[in-house]
DNA sequence: CATGAATGAGAGTTCATTCAT
DNA sequence: GATGAATGAACTCTCATTCAT
């Protein structure tokens, strides 16, 4: 096996995504892997041997962006301004056609629930819940938020998220209705005084 | 053609659904279904030419179903016992292991967006919004609720039981979770006083 | 077996003419011709088991229509009178375009040729063959027609109307084609004083 | 997709010929060339993807055989000479028993009338009368034969070959019967005098 | 390391043929 | 006799995977 190229490993990885954000995941052959990178048949197996674990390194691939944007999240703006900023970035990503990789994921875990406790997806839910946690907990300190229960409401707006995420994969949803619904849930947290 | 056996189209559907359940949509194929129903392979083409045809009959005989829940949801009972029996049948649904057609859906109509207008997710979805904004409406006018904006609430309501439904078809989920969650948004629309 | 109803046998054999005219030989199934005759794919067993079977029934059905023609000829009209009456019956076989079982025919015989000794088609052909010659002998007694060899003079015609029959089964070819041609070969049988 | 090996796909359309004449076009399957070929079926989807585009290579790679014979017969020879080629290279196509298309392509041009405009069939017709018609014109011109339409006189002649191939591949034909046949039309163009 | 031709398992689909009614 | 639902064999075609170069 030896080294490889870690570049060409990254430059597949990225073809891939695109192939599943368009396909999905069970509909992608090693083939459609293989016609947009432009290499061989043989070369992809050099680098993966399935589309199981092709997918599985697109999706740690993306863990390292989000780590990336949670680490911005984690600066010392104002609550608000912080959480804001946060579903801006779940807005984006929503909103995402290309490498949008919602319903393959999905998909994915549906096909191989055995590895759930494990699960990236998982961890990726859990930890987005602890840091708007964490980010209405400040925010309720500084008194910008009122909130009795911040990990309740994290949650919540977690479970809207996911429901927008999985709506604008299927039924698709505009950016409108996007916003309207992650300023309803914004509000929620606004004490009454300010929010007349 | 004729209708052959109105029965065994039924049965067929019935077996068909289960797989569907286990396997998503596009893992399943026609032998799964012939296998499940333990009938011929020319057998079923008889009844139903492509997974696509026979998703789509399990899916409108699922309507089926869910107008029978709907009826008994518009009773004329307290508007909080009967969102919380609409909340309920929800949580059935979330829960479901067998039969739970959550995740093929959802691939299913990413395979085919085109037909995205006329989308049975999205007039389940919708039909779905205006009941439970009908209760809410009702539940403030007899002043069990508190909600200045009934649309807005019933559709986070909706958005919140999208997400718990994929994240249970995918990461899976407990049932005190999903209570948690329904009673935390049930408790948004209980007028202050009252939730002291 | 019993009975059945010789009209049944005689309708199937009408429609399945059609369709092997329509679609060739190979190309047919038992299900097209049940299709046809709007009867039932056991119905159709009952009288013929194979599409086989029915080609070869509709095949000597024709020889009874071909008969037919063949007495109509063997009128005691002037021989010239009778072989253009002849032509004309071939020149009608060869437009046809519905019921012409020409390479139908040949599509059969192709693929059967062990059966090559007693086949339909060199009986006919050989028939044939032995009526122009015997018009051609009578046009000569009399003077009509001018012939030294009239046994290789009837070969030739009826070679020619192969040639004719499956070119406009194939390649297509106008009526005005095949008058020429037709008038061609019988100019060759007239005498070079009439000629001018 | 590339050419692949240039002799493998001459390979395959040489044993397809084979298998093609024996068994005409429609009764071919992609599973009698694989069987033929003693290759793979993915193996032969790599060159050819149906019977029909297979058939045409086939059938184009034979046209290339067909140029040769006629650049000999446009030679310098006496006109009785190359025309007596000429039949003799008609009569080789006639009696060939392996690798004869003759019904193969009847077959196919009755399935495919459509594309009859641009029709290899025709245009080979339609070639070979353009040729007769010459030798014959170059025959009267130094007195070698007689003929008055050496148009018709080409035309009846591919008529004649054309009853005699379709003849041999169905009804099945001697070699005597062909030379009778040929000879027969030959001394057509034979001034009278040289008849004697 | 990289290539891509080749393989063969398996899915989709059609149809001749049977058989209970 | 007649029906047509049901069967299963056979065909088309695709793709993951291998391997000689």
């Amino acid at each position: 096996m030896g080294e490889k190229s870690v570049q060409k490993r990254k430059y597949i990885i990225d073809k891939a995504r695109t192939v599943f954000a368009e396909k999905g995941f069970k509909n992608v052959t090693m083939k459609d892997i293989v016609d947009a990178c432009e290499i061989s048949r043989g070369g992809l197996y050099l680098y993966f041997s399935s589309t199981d674990e092709l997918f599985l390194s697109v999706l740690s691939d993306d863990s390292d962006d989000e780590d990336t944007v949670l680490a911005s999240v984690s600066g010392s703006a104002a609550a608000g301004d912080m959480l804001a900023l946060f579903l801006k970035e779940q807005k984006k990503e929503i909103l995402r056609k290309k490498n949008n990789l919602t319903v393959a994921t999905y998909e994915y875990f549906t096909l191989h629930k055995a590895a759930a406790l494990d699960n990236p997806l998982k961890r990726q839910f859990d930890t987005a819940v602890k840091i708007v946690e964490k980010l209405i907990e400040n925010g309720v300190e500084t008194g910008e938020f009122y909130c009795e229960n911040s990990l309740g409401c994290a949650r919540n707006l977690m479970y809207v998220v996911e429901g927008l995420k999985i709506t604008a994969g299927t039924i698709g949803i505009t950016e409108e209705a996007i916003d309207k619904e992650l300023m309803y849930v914004m509000q929620g947290l606004v004490p009454d005084e300010l929010n007349n």
